[in-house]
DNA sequence: AAGTGAATTGAAAGCGGTTTCAATTTTCAT
DNA sequence: ATGAAAATTGAAACCGCTTTCAATTCACTT
């Protein structure tokens, strides 16, 4: 139960003032070298470090980034985050920051933001998952608060976007995903989207419907899906397809749950991944599901979150640390990896 | 770009001394309704919200709880993590508290903790997964500062726990599904765990082999699994064990991952779920995972990591905010809910 | 009108550091 | 030895708030 050493106990221990052994600690040059070894040992032996809240009250900085999470009405969180977070996370630390994420109920989600900013609990923030006319970004544009947008968010009025984000090509990997099923072969081909409310699933909509067209390939629209990014949500919309009296040969869907669970219904109605009926989906490259070795399951557009995660965070340092610099975003390119989930299909020419 | 106002600022503004300011908006008694008004109204049109930094030094609280994040050598983390974080961070808010999260390679992990809390950026920790005589226990016993263990760390030495801890009753969910499976008519029973460095596993394990034993069954140690707990090391496992000249009737493991795993291995060897082989696997409730309706896919154990992160999170801020109160220590019971999963097995008797 | 107690208000200290600026000590050329 | 320049140290102000304690104002009684 030894209560906390505060500098002025520290200085009074070493017989010299606050200034020094505060500067000494903070390996000023006007220090002499052997002074501050005592100052290093004493402190040591004390067991002090400088508290930083009071660090933080001279500074006029909280060295901290907000993550502001909305707890939806089933309280669910998106597993992707874990990893994104974790990414950020990591530069935060490398840089001297620290993470706060906050937990929120969606009708007090702007409130805490404003809350958040206002009592100087942050320096900045990171937005996720944006809509379109994302009202956090007014909000915090509003608060004039550096913040960086996780994705992009498509503005209706010309407003421009003074703002940094970093957003993975999910027009440019559904494109190449849908051109390359067609290539194989295939023209029946649906389509399992996110929740559409989504700048994201927005774009991949349309990079899907583009393609099809471009290519002249039919667009059916009871073969367009748009819900949760889930295992048991593929299934559904597998259980769904699968019933019908005509099914697609091939299934674009925007995660590898959603992959799992039509995986999962495919089996129930006897047929193939890869012959029978083929998978593309999105990969975030979540930790923990990939194998080692060895062709993977799933043939996907495969970009890191956890990658993108750490970059952002560089981005939003950047604009904290040095404000008036120009606005920085990043583009990041998806992979169509190959794997054991597709294969050719009725249309395919040599 | 308006500058943060602040108390002196907003004091001046009334006319009024920051005292009589501070109060007003703390809603002391003493201070008249209209001039409390008169604040409030000015807090507004100034967009006044008090320096949390400043609060916290007079306080000499941080009102922050640390979660340390150990992120491994591949970089990856629990994705269960993301759902106990959003109970315990549900919590917190609710109390006024904020959490921070720190990643950090494994070797930094013990000086985070030790910087965390001599500098008082928090008041307290939530220990996760943690593993016999864990060597954290012991540092923040000697840092003396409050903190709660979700699960348990089993002592060689007779040392007594004195700190907070939640657990969920490992040994006696396996021993229930172990039970069951045996009394459905199985005996070739696989055993697939997490990695038996850490001390749920060890518990599982026990409950196992002790359950088995009790009833007479063979126990087979080429059948006895101990790794990541994700669905390529379930694949993997069950490649394995189905491969072989004979295969057992059920697997027993430890997430729906490994379940998922071991399902899709099960489809490529044309063995049928809850037929030729049954599966029970122990389910913490994943966000996303769970069909809405209908009967679950997998018969498991089920406890709501959700749920035990805000109680953890309850016994750590009572600690907190009443350091001398009795310890408390909350064991949850895992649910067994029949699924698809599981059948009857060769031994069963009508 | 004076005196009393209650209701309001404010000056100043303090939380634990950092930093400015002045004071003191040391070094070294003369 | 002496003085100027350089190196080292420290007193005090400050960051933005809360809270103690004293001062002021107010409402009433006599």
């Amino acid at each position: 139960m030894n209560k906390k050493t505060s500098l002025k106990e520290l200085a009074e221990y070493l017989g010299l003032s606050q200034t020094t052994v505060s500067r000494g600690l903070a390996d000023y040059p006007e220090v002499t070298e052997r002074t501050k070894n005592r100052i290093r040992e004493a402190a040591k032996t004390l067991n002090y470090a400088p508290s930083s809240t009071a660090q933080k009250l001279v500074h006029g900085k909280s060295l901290t980034i907000g993550h502001v999470i909305r707890l939806s009405d089933h309280l669910t969180i998106n597993p992707f985050y874990a990893d994104f977070i974790a990414g950020a996370g990591e530069t935060y630390s490398r840089a001297g920051y620290d993470m706060l994420i906050s937990m929120v109920a969606p009708a007090k989600e702007m409130q805490t933001y404003r809350d958040l900013a206002n009592s100087q609990k942050v320096d900045g923030f990171i937005l996720s998952e944006p809509v379109p006319d994302d009202p956090r970004i007014a909000l915090l544009l509003e608060l004039a608060i550096p913040f960086a947008l996780h994705g992009r968010s498509h503005a209706t009025s010309k407003a421009e976007h003074n703002y940094n984000w970093l957003d993975v090509n999910n027009k440019g990997g559904f494109e190449i995903a849908t051109a390359y099923l067609l290539e194989q072969g295939h023209r029946d081909i649906a389509f399992v989207n996110g929740l559409e409310i989504f700048d994201f699933a927005l774009r991949r909509k349309e990079a899907f419907l583009q393609t099809m067209q471009k290519h002249k390939a039919p667009i059916r629209p009871d073969w367009l899906f748009s819900g949760d990014m889930s295992e048991p949500a593929g299934f559904e919309v597998a259980q769904t397809l699968l019933s019908a009296k005509d099914t697609p040969t091939a299934i674009l869907c925007s995660s590898v749950f959603q992959a799992m669970g039509i995986q999962r219904a495919l089996h129930l109605h006897d047929k193939i991944l890869g012959k029978d009926v083929s998978i593309i989906c999105w990969d975030d490259c979540l930790s923990g599901f990939h194998e080692s070795t060895g062709l993977p399951q799933f043939t996907s557009m495969q970009s890191s979150i956890f990658e993108a995660g750490a970059k952002i965070a560089h981005l939003l340092l950047g604009k904290i640390e040095n404000p008036n610099e120009a606005l920085s975003t990043n583009l990041l390119e998806a992979q169509l990896v190959i794997g054991q989930s597709t294969g050719k299909g009725p249309f395919f020419k040599g």
